[in-house]
DNA sequence: TGACTTAGTGTATAAATTACACGTATAGTT
DNA sequence: AACTATACGTGTAATTTATACACTAAGTCA
């Protein structure tokens, strides 16, 4: 079967960078390609947009197809379509930023991928195409709603104490934070509560636990 | 000519809303549909990208070839891509947000347009298309950037006074600003400068005039 | 020259952010 | 059982930033 245009079409692809905390470091998965252009390198899962479909369950579906992984948090992310970015034929590829709690990141077993991994985003392989541009972009954009949205949450499992959360913003920044500076803030959003439990874990005194109080709730702050 | 693939392609397309302020009001730029469908229709300018042509390039360049504005500020806003959002075939259309200082608005002829017209934002006609979900998007993107960075120097002119630069940010966040607070602000981000001239304009004392100090540095705060 | 109109300017208060130190609860060791 | 090591939890003072607020200055027009 083919399809016929009056005019030439681009293709559209989605891709898709998302991005977890595995062992006290920001982590985003990455699929080998299984096939050429880039064949045996390493890329962001994503694929082509089917003709009836949505652009962000495209994003959504070449994301668990490739992975197994289903995105918890996800956004459109930018554009990019440099005419020569595919050696094939003209790709377009509209691109999503997303984020999965550590307590959700198991692969499994995917069709039209080599491998699959978990990378941590201070050392990644080489990758195919733009994808290093793509997920320079995504980082960027992470750092940057960190300041003003409570996306941070998305990382998080289900529960988890002060120090976990305070860890995950001091891994994706950089920079040290005040414990006591910190805790203020983050509980004068008022969107996490106590659960009561404890999480004792070593020879000191254990933290308290806590949950999202409204898991739909989590979004941009004031 | 025909062009065949072996999958179903969509066309892609730009689509550009600009902004200028004009009469004291905030103005977006629209053209009249000369052909199907939503002929007779206002719509954004915008159209087909060329096979090899960079997003920005086709965006610039509808933009020009439809209204004859050449944008000043210009940057990709979101991509919308609704199945059904054009009834003649899967488009999906990747939007740009621009804005232009009010000393340059002047319409030329256009070639593929009935009509081209600046219109209030405050009382726009029906728009084609998902335009008006495209409209919105882009002046939500306006207001949040006044606050966070120095854009709104885009929609001035070559000079201007403290006041008329206040009532741009008047205009569009809807909202009375305070003189004083206004202008330590602004003269806090060190981007202007006094030109030396004055404006004189009525029977009240003349107001200072001012530049942008570097036209390439304005951008995101700190 | 007096009346009217808008421009220009500074200070005091409130709010938000930053800096900073010690007591507490647990596990492991003796 | 007592001691040690380790990370957790908490409040206040200082600084910075944002907000509120009123009068004098310079021009035009009658």
């Amino acid at each position: 079967m083919s399809y016929t245009y009056e005019y030439p079409h681009p293709a559209v692809t989605v891709d898709v960078a998302i991005f977890s905390i595995r062992h006290d470091a920001l982590n985003v998965l990455l699929i080998k390609r299984a096939l050429a252009p880039y064949q045996g390198e390493w890329a962001l899962p994503g694929g082509f947009v089917e003709i009836d479909e949505a652009l962000e369950h495209a994003a959504a579906r070449e994301l668990k197809e490739e992975t197994g992984v289903d995105a918890g948090y996800l956004e459109q992310l930018y554009t990019f379509g440099r005419p020569d970015r595919d050696p094939r034929e003209r790709v377009i590829s509209v691109t999503y930023f997303a984020l999965i709690p550590s307590d959700r990141l198991e692969i499994r077993a995917a069709s039209d991928a080599e491998g699959v991994g978990w990378f941590p985003v201070a050392s990644l392989p080489e990758l195919a195409f733009d994808h290093a541009e793509i997920l320079d972009t995504a980082f960027e954009r992470l750092k940057a709603k960190l300041d003003y949205s409570t996306i941070a949450f998305q990382l998080m499992p289900a529960t988890f104490t002060m120090p976990e959360l305070r860890h995950v913003y001091e891994v994706i920044t950089r920079e040290e934070i005040d414990k006591r500076n910190f805790s203020k803030k983050i509980l004068g959003l008022g969107v996490i509560e106590p659960t009561g439990e404890e999480k004792r874990e070593g020879a000191h005194r254990p933290a308290k636990l806590y949950r999202v109080i409204d898991r739909s709730k989590v979004d941009v702050i004031k």
